[in-house]
DNA sequence: CAGTATCCTGATAGATACTG
DNA sequence: CAGTATCTATCAGGATACTG
């Protein structure tokens, strides 16, 4: 039921959604997963330089965050689909200004485009 | 110029934005400042648990990152005052929709108030 | 008051090899 | 394919003492 690593420690919500989303690789998790649902290798072919066990790690905090959801085919070969759930969706929406802030004041004056971006 | 700890190797604003606040006590310095400019001991005395050392450390990289303003005034005894530049006050507001997703997700249903909180 | 200067530790992440 | 199992490395952060 507790969200995050330091359940009932926060002093507001951002530092308990700051806590969510630490991580070397999170936000580009949830970056990747915004598109569409991805495999584990997919989602490794994405991050470039992320390990394996790095990356399952992540997913499975993010899965135990409610963030993201992992879906299990049972096929040979095996397949899992990792998905966000709505709380992700949600998540994603509100990391939205900062993505923008970040954009517009660090990666410089790139480009105007009118669909979302990160 | 540059902003962050990684120039020029983020992948998107996101991540460019999420090494600017990376670090345990900078999301809570930055709330603090919002409310008004703070000196050093103030801060130290607003979070509980920071050390001078961590503290400094953080201070000076915010300030190398344009989020924050140190004002020293010459006197005996010293005095310095932190404030957010108009930088950090945007970067505030884009930390906004973050802080009430973790507000309303994770810190649970608390009382509903009209005026912004984190 | 507002910090430095050292030293130290623990969590996070990377490298590599192996498995159902 | 989708991971786990070990081992190692790094470094942000903490403890403590000292200073202009």
């Amino acid at each position: 039921m507790a969200i995050g690593r330091r359940p009932g420690a926060y002093e507001c919500g951002i530092d308990a959604a700051m806590d969510v989303i630490a991580g070397k690789w999170k936000v580009l998790i949830l970056w990747a997963l915004n598109e569409r649902a991805c495999r584990f290798g997919e989602l490794r072919r994405l991050l470039p330089g992320v390990t394996e066990k790095v990356l399952a790690s992540h997913l499975r905090e993010l899965e135990a965050d409610g963030i993201v959801h992992r879906e299990v085919y049972d096929e040979v070969p095996p397949r899992v689909e990792y998905s966000l759930t709505s709380l992700g969706v949600m998540l994603n929406e509100a990391l939205a200004p900062l993505g923008a802030w970040g954009r517009e004041h660090i990666l410089g004056n790139m480009e105007k485009v009118s669909h979302v971006q990160r």
